[in-house]
DNA sequence: TATCATGTTGACCGATGAGTCAGCAGTCAG
DNA sequence: CTGACTGCTGACTCATCGGTCAACATGATA
C-alpha cells in the first residue's frame, strides 16, 4: 500500500523539524513539503492531513522510545540503581531527541482531545512502569516501606517533565544533567539535615 | 486615558477564559467579545491585537498572584515551614485559577520570543525565591549544608510544573492535594530507607 | 508506438478569522 | 435644538493556508 516509505519517513522527519521550530499552528505544510523536497500535494498522497502528520510522529517515533527507556532500565537488578539510570537515560535521551522533547512537552498539549488521551494513555504507562520499580525496592527494604508509590511515580515523573520543559524553554541557562544528579540525591536522601549527623 | 475600567477588565475576564478553553490558536476574538458583551472592533480600542491580551492577562494577572505567594510565604520564619507553606500554597492557587495555570502552563509555551523571555524572567524570580529559602535554612541547620541551592530550587519549581501540568491534562484522575503532601515528605525526607531502620 | 498504471505536481479554490473604519448612538454645553 | 465629541458597532476587507484535482511524468508491457 505505502508508495515509497522513504519518501514517508522524509516527510515524517521533516513535519518533526518544522513543528519543532514553528509550533504546529505556525507551521506551514507548503514549509514542510519544501523541507521534505516533495510537492506540498505528495503530502496528502501519505498522510490525511496536517493533525495527522503529528498523530504519526507521536505514534511511531514515541513509542520506540518507551521501549527502549523500559529495556535499558530492565537490564539492572536493584530497583534503586534501576531509578538512577533511569533519570540519567531519560535525561539523556531528552537531549539527543530534543525535537521530540519539544514536540511532546509543547506542542501536543493544546492538541485535539483524542490524540491527548492518546499521550495520557502512554505517560500512565509510563508512571505504573516507575511504580513497578518503586513496589519492589519497597518490597526489598531499599526504599521507605511507607511510601504512597502511585504519588511519589507520578511526582518522578512530573519532576522529569518539568525540568526537561525548562531546559527546552531556558536553553543553556539550564543544565539538566547537573539537574539530573540533583534529583537522584534529592530524591534518595532528601534536603532535611540527618537529625543524627 | 482609559476609556472604561471595567470594561477592559470584562474583557480580559473573557479573554482568559477562552484562551484557557479552547487554545490560543483555536480562540476566537469575535468569541471573546460576545462573552465580554461587546462588539469584537471594541476589543481593539482597549488592545493592540490578539497577542496584547495575552501579554495583557500574563502581566496583570500573573504578577499579582506572584507577590502573594511571597508575601504569605514570608510572613513564616521557619524555612522548613515555608517550604510546606510554598508547597500548599501553590498548588491551592493553581486548583483556584486553574485557567491562569493553563494558561501560564499551556498556553504561553508556544507563544512569540518576547513574551516567552518575560514569562522566563518571572519565573527566574521565583526560583530565586525558593533558592533563598534554601540558602537560609542551610545557614539555620535545617537542610543538608552539601545542597547545591540553583539545582534544588529548579528542581523544586520544575517539579510544580509538572505537577499541575499533569492535573490539567488529566483532570481528576491526578489528586494536586494529595500529590502536594508527597511532595513535601519526598523533599524532606528522600525515599530511600532509613540506614538505621 | 500505443496504452495503461502509478506516482507526483503545483495552480487553484474556499473557508476562516484578524483587523479596519464609516457611520451610529449617547451625552453634554451653549 | 444644534453641533461637537466620545465611544461603540459590525459589515466588510483581505491575507493566509489547508486541502483538491486536472494535468503531467515515468516506466512497464504489448
Amino acid at each position: 500500500m505505502r508508495k515509497d516509505e522513504g519518501k514517508r519517513r522524509r516527510i515524517l522527519d521533516a513535519a518533526l523539524k518544522v513543528f519543532a521550530r514553528d509550533g504546529y499552528y505556525n507551521a506551514k505544510v507548503s514549509e514542510i513539503a519544501k523541507l521534505a523536497g516533495v510537492a506540498h500535494g505528495t503530502i496528502y498522497l501519505y498522510f490525511k492531513n496536517k493533525e495527522d502528520l503529528l498523530i504519526s510522529i507521536f505514534k511511531e517515533l514515541m513509542g520506540d522510545l518507551l521501549e527502549h527507556v523500559k529495556a535499558e532500565v530492565e537490564k539492572i537488578d536493584s530497583p534503586k540503581e534501576k531509578l538512577r539510570k533511569l533519570i540519567e537515560l531519560q535525561m539523556e535521551l531528552a537531549q539527543e531527541y530534543r525535537e521530540l522533547s519539544e514536540l511532546m512537552l509543547i506542542e501536543l498539549r493544546q492538541s485535539s482531545k483524542l490524540l491527548k488521551s492518546d499521550a495520557i494513555d502512554m505517560i500512565e504507562e509510563y508512571i505504573r512502569f516507575i511504580e513497578g520499580i518503586l513496589r519492589r525496592g519497597m518490597e526489598r527494604g531499599e526504599f521507605r516501606e511507607d511510601l504512597d508509590p502511585t504519588a511519589v511515580a507520578t511526582i518522578i515523573y512530573s519532576s522529569f517533565e518539568g525540568m526537561i520543559t525548562r531546559w527546552l524553554l531556558e536553553g543553556d541557562a539550564f543544565d539538566l544533567n547537573r539537574a539530573s544528579k540533583g534529583v537522584y540525591s534529592c530524591l534518595m536522601e532528601g534536603i532535611a539535615a540527618k537529625r543524627g549527623g
